[in-house]
DNA sequence: ATATATGTGGATATCGTTATCCAGATATCC
DNA sequence: GGATATCTGGATAACGATATCCACATATAT
């Protein structure tokens, strides 16, 4: 249900809230999230024209988040990607449709918000500091990072 | 978030569940739910090979509801040609996370499992008979089939 | 200023979903 | 049995999501 693109997306914002402070490459996201560096880079790319993320040139550039985890919720990365589509109008353009939804729309709908509710409910900061629990990300080797070839 | 498939799966279920015991063909399923009939026939066949719906091929022949509408959720239509996909293990197969899930995923399996919940609860039943709503699909205008093309 | 490291933007390729189409199988009616 | 209606299965096309790649812009360090 989640696309690639927003995985790639929510594994990158928690790696940079685990890291605020220190701009992170996207070579270095990449490897951390073993995510494919070029299409990362377009993602990236998307969550830094959106606000999201903020990006810097040259040496000792790359990317961080713009505000604190705590105030950024894993719906605000999702909106960025892959926009929870909620159901508005009638499908079917039904006259009779057009302001109610019929029973089947509305309870589409209903389960939209059920995700937006949720996802928007939770913050980077939440999901980092979770206590008790295995940390995001922890585990990945950032071995060598391999600069030849990805 | 769901597909145009799921949509044309649930428009047809629903049109199915209203016309109970009248074998419905291709072609007036779709003109009923506005779904593009070679697409929608090859939907049809997946819930065929389900065991959701009957066919019956021939003159008078169509597609039914194997069962009552009550008896069939909008998840066992929507399992057929888009299941929801759980989270079960970690979608970077990192050790430390093989039998717990990181927050991230968590979470987001957590959602998963609220759209489940949602739609598991609702039956075509639920949606047909809905009281003071307007009906699904109602006013669709089954004009005159243009039987030459769609 | 030069060399190096990095993000930017766009062109291009790959792949699964969505959609079309048709020949074949099979059921009904006469 | 012949004519007709209908589902079945597979080949094919169109399209968007996913992914790769490269020339270019720009920042840093010396």
């Amino acid at each position: 249900m989640f696309s690639q693109t927003t995985e790639y997306a929510l594994r990158a914002a928690v790696w940079l809230a685990q890291n605020m402070g220190k701009p992170q490459t996207t070579q270095q996201i990449a490897a951390a999230t073993r995510a494919p560096v070029g299409y990362l880079a377009k993602v990236l790319r998307a969550l830094g024209k959106s606000g999201v993320v903020s990006s810097a040139r040259g040496l000792r550039g790359g990317f961080g988040l713009v505000k604190q985890p705590e105030l950024i919720s894993i719906l605000d990365i999702i909106s960025v990607v892959e926009p929870v589509r909620r159901i508005k109008t009638c499908p079917l353009d039904l006259n009779s449709h057009r302001l109610k939804l019929c029973p089947l729309h509305k309870k589409m709908d209903q389960a939209m918000a059920l995700i937006e509710d949720s996802l928007s409910s939770t913050t980077l900061a939440d999901v980092v500091n979770s206590p008790s629990q295995s940390k995001p990300l922890c585990d990945v080797m950032v071995t060598r990072l391999e600069v030849g070839k990805a």
